[in-house]
RNA sequence: GGCCCGAUGGCGGAGUGGCUACGCACCGGACUGCAAAUCCGUUUACCCCGGUUCGAUUCCGGGUCGGGCCUCCA
């Protein structure tokens, strides 16, 4: 069975035919840099970074981009806020960003183009889509022409007139339809901007994707992903602004992820449960939280608990004790169809439930599980955890008091490690180890 | 108002026109000085109302509830 995949565009899951079948491109809609990215964020991330495992077992080349946003007006107000140059606040947070990511198991994509590097393509695009009828200058803005394109809102499932009944901005004079975006916008002496046929100024807000996604990966490419947020504005936009300047298909298939919710409610800042990925990982190991978001369908909601983390953890354990030392052997075929099936997840995970440890043991490889000793996971420190050492020192302790039949303060030893985190197993032969956990 | 999702056992979460998925938790047993880990076993479900059908959790229609988008948003 071969790999289908839903493609938003049609609203059903589509036997995957890439363009090239020696190379198959995948672009992915990465960050904004101005903040810590929050477990919501995750979520793209660790689902497009099993899609892009699941490609690479299937198709001898894939490339995975996924843009850093370093120019947004949100970046602007907050290095005002820090005051700090916005160069600083963007690459620090790109930093942070990046060790987020990995921390979550997830493999570097093999680009990660930045906005600040792409003025001149994004310049290019903009000026061609004038050329061409599709955009037009008003009062040092330069701006979409929505009605010139005749399948705007294909993707979203929209007609303008849904759009502009449904308002809720202030339609800015300049614009000829209410519909229509922007391309370019003027910066004044204190906001960061490039010189351009129409003066000093900075992109919209879409105009960046469709310029980095031409420049790694051509006119027309096969995946698209991103949150299903971005369906509109931002993905419809795209779609009009690489169509119309490429006069060329653009993406074949769109691919959005559900949200995340945080005890069953969006995670916003008014309501303060923001949670950001830097937080999760001080509570929980990384690869718990890749386990967790992976146990859900990437189309669902995905609500995200403690319970769940724990859980994720749980199964982690049980997966690292049943195959240290053990080597891959072939991946099931039950594993393939599901996660040939709209990349189901949750139905490969009970299907490795069934598995001898060979066959779990590839599956596990393929979506980035369990490459590590057992010991290193067990013994990983947390945070203000007891070192080594110590923990070794109390185990003697306790040692000394089993053989002395004092069973009373070999228990308290014990009980006192767990209160720390440590839990003791005694296995056969008089031998203790130690895991960190609950 | 328009558009789009979803509703399965204590929790998470697949799937199927008839044959109790699975995981976690719980409970019982084995093992252990006691635990932990492991093994064995037990229990719990398909939002409501119609329709189609020999039979519907699964298909169709209606409803209820929940979530999302409608130019900040993964």
């Amino acid at each position: 069975m071969a790999l289908r995949l839903y493609n938003t565009l049609t609203r059903e899951k589509e036997i995957f035919a890439p363009l090239d079948p020696s190379h198959v491109r995948m672009y992915v809609c990465g960050p904004t840099v101005y903040d810590y990215a929050h477990v919501g964020n995750a979520r793209p991330v660790i689902v497009f970074d099993a899609l892009v495992r699941w490609l690479r077992r299937g198709y001898p080349k894939v490339t995975y981009v996924r843009n850093i946003t370093d120019v947004e007006d949100k970046i602007n107000a907050r290095a005002r806020e820090l005051n700090i140059p916005i160069r600083e606040l963007t690459e620090r947070t790109a930093q942070i960003y990046f060790e987020d990511v990995r921390a979550l198991g997830c493999v570097d994509p093999d680009v990660q183009p930045r906005v600040t590097d792409h003025m001149p393509q994004i310049v290019a695009m903009i000026a061609g889509l004038i050329a061409l009828g599709h955009a037009y200058e008003a009062e040092g803005h330069v701006l979409f022409d929505v009605p010139s394109m005749k399948d705007y809102g294909r993707l979203s499932r929209r007609d303008r007139d849904d759009m502009i009944a449904g308002a809720r901005v202030e339609v800015a004079p300049y614009k000829k339809d209410p519909a229509d975006f922007v391309l370019w916008k003027p910066s004044d002496a204190d906001t960061p901007g490039w010189d351009s046929p129409w003066g000093r100024g900075r992109p919209g807000w879409h105009i960046e994707c469709s310029a980095m996604a031409k420049a790694h990966l051509g006119v027309t490419f096969d995946i698209h992903g991103g949150g299903l947020d971005l369906i509109f504005p931002h993905h419809e936009n795209e779609i009009a602004q690489s169509v119309c300047a490429n006069q060329a298909p653009f993406v074949r298939t769109w691919m959005h992820n559900g949200f995340v919710t945080v005890n069953g409610e969006k995670m916003s800042k008014s309501l303060g449960n923001f949670l950001t990925i830097r937080d999760a990982l001080a509570q929980h190991p990384g690869e718990a939280i890749r386990l967790a978001t992976l146990k859900s369908h990437y189309r669902q909601p995905f609500d995200w608990t403690d319970q769940a983390m724990r859980e994720a953890r749980a199964n982690l354990d049980g997966w690292y004790r049943q195959l240290d030392g053990v080597a891959a052997g072939t991946l099931p075929d039950a594993f393939v169809e599901a996660m040939d099936d709209d990349l189901n997840t949750p139905r490969a995970f009970a299907v490795m439930q069934t598995l001898a440890a060979p066959a779990l043991r590839a599956c596990l490889d393929v979506l980035g599980f369990c490459q590590r000793d057992a010991a290193a996971w067990f013994q990983a420190g947390g945070p203000g955890g007891l070192d080594e050492t110590a923990i070794e020192a109390e185990i003697e302790r306790r040692k000394a008091a089993k053989q002395a039949k004092d069973f009373a303060l070999a228990d308290r030893i014990r009980a006192e490690l767990a209160e720390q985190g440590v839990v003791l197993e005694d296995k056969p032969g008089g031998v203790t180890v130690w895991r960190r956990g609950a």
